[in-house]
DNA sequence: TGGCAGATTTTA
DNA sequence: AAAATCTGCCAA
């Protein structure tokens, strides 16, 4: 039950710590941006680099699904920080979450996009596509690419096979952070909780900045 | 290049 | 009925 294998080692990579979820919802999401997340299946790992997300609170965020009480769908988000919450969305895509706050709280990161690392050819075929820009620019897509759906709700992202690593150098000293309102929602649009690494061509297009 | 139908779960 | 989405098809 080792926490680190050797390759993380070598690479300086770590889970977050559990001191990490203690800051503010919006505090986490600017600081995952750089942080690598990576899924390990039959099929090999595939791994990418954080670049957009959005921060979802409890408070005064309407379009935060755990804004009207916990159901059966939202429940991980009530569960402990550090953990995944994957919702079914639109029909046909899974959008993956970490869980932030602490337990019983419901505020969670959405992942909506991730520069390919590793795995790009398992990506490539998952995605149908050979447009690596095209392959984890948006949150549907990175679902996909990276093979993650309802199996991986819920799971602690500390351990195989989703794990969720900070990296020695998080950010490259050129990388400057962008700040807009979030993405495909109708309320609350205006709020500064969209996060993404600005002219990152794996940011997901619909942004519109 | 831009708009729209369609895939169909969860909740209201 | 609308949503934390994306693709393919169609018209210019």
């Amino acid at each position: 039950m080792r926490r680190l294998r050797l390759s993380d080692c070598a690479k300086n990579t770590r889970p977050f710590s559990r001191r990490f979820f203690e800051q503010p919802t919006a505090e986490i999401a600017r600081a995952l941006l750089g942080a690598e997340l990576i899924h390990v299946t039959r099929d090999g790992e595939a791994a990418g680099r954080i670049v957009e997300c959005e921060a979802y609170l409890s408070d005064c965020d309407p379009a935060c699904h755990a804004a009207r009480g916990q159901t059966p769908r939202n429940a991980p988000m009530f569960g402990p920080p550090g953990h995944s919450y994957v919702y079914f969305i639109y029909g046909m895509y899974y959008c993956f979450n970490v869980v932030t706050a602490r337990k019983g709280t419901g505020e969670a990161v959405l992942i909506r996009a991730l520069e390919p690392l590793r795995g790009i050819d398992l990506m490539c075929r998952r995605r149908k596509t050979s447009t690596v820009t095209n392959l984890c620019s948006g949150p549907g897509k990175l679902t996909v690419a990276l093979g993650i759906s309802k199996e991986q709700n819920q799971l602690d992202l500390s351990k195989e096979p989703l794990r969720l690593l900070q990296t020695r150098q998080i950010l490259k000293p050129e990388e400057r952070i962008g700040v807009s309102g979030r993405i495909g929602i109708s309320a609350a649009k205006e709020l500064p909780l969209r996060f993404y690494i600005e002219g990152n061509p794996h940011v997901s297009k619909y942004s519109g900045k």
